[in-house]
DNA sequence: AATTTTTTACGACAAAAGTCGTATTTTGTT
DNA sequence: AACAAAATACGACTTTTGTCGTAAAAAATT
């Protein structure tokens, strides 16, 4: 469906992390966030979500003085397309492995170990497919 | 250490993968390759494997008449590095949500099931930490 | 040695992305 | 209304990437 709408660009992504965490959110906040970690000009921020906006990949709406800002995608779908991405260029394809590379790093809790657990049960007895 | 290097282009990446699979390869091989998924010309890929030569990603060397190349970075390393990224672009850093996200997808075998129970074992223990 | 084939080298162009500076426009204050 | 402040709009420039065409070099064939 949505073709290039959900393969943002390095710089879309760090605009879209800000929206999915506190959307709607003005060029302003979203421009504090992002130079708190990054040094770039106001302007920087502001031509880059305009052009996010241009493309259709988020909506504003007028507020008083501003705009306020919303993402069109999904945290979900762009988790999805840029998994795929990864899982196929650098893992082969194998879903496995990449999980294997994920459980390496992450620091579970004993409930997420049980989830996990579960969702193995759940795999061996065939009731859950990728 | 490598900061640049292990950030390979979409197109960058697409070669990494046939040298990583069969290096060393000539571009004819590369081209071969990559020609059989996708409509591209023959100079676009000489001049993208010589860019990445220039660029020190891959290493080359006279082959009669041809030239012979070779991947200058790992798979695992463009894997941890494309990974990191994923994980906190996307996934708000926690890999436990990636790792679901990769066991939703995969279709694991009996025995790779058992090698994940382990791996959950282990992490349970404290024996293994990201 | 002349010709054809194979391969590499070079240069060019377009599109996308990142980055800003400089208007303009809008709104808020005296 | 005039002035200052806050935002947006616009346009420009650079780098990187993808894509080729054409030229030059190297090797193989006749």
């Amino acid at each position: 469906m949505d073709n290039k709408k959900d393969k943002p660009s390095e710089g879309e992504l760090e605009i879209l992390q800000v929206l999915w965490e506190r959307e709607p959110v003005t060029v302003k906040d979203i421009h504090a966030e992002i130079a708190s970690k990054k040094n770039v000009g106001y302007t920087t921020t502001l031509k880059q979500i305009q052009r996010m906006f241009d493309k259709g990949l988020v909506s504003r709406k007028k507020d008083g003085k501003s705009h306020l800002y919303t993402s069109n995608i999904k945290l979900h779908e762009t988790q999805n397309t840029l998994f795929d991405k990864l899982l196929n260029t650098a893992f082969k394809g194998s879903a496995m492995n990449l999980a294997m590379h994920a459980l390496g790093k992450s620091k579970a809790t004993p409930e997420e170990i049980k989830q996990l657990r579960e969702l193995l049960d759940k795999m061996e007895k065939g009731e859950h497919n990728g």
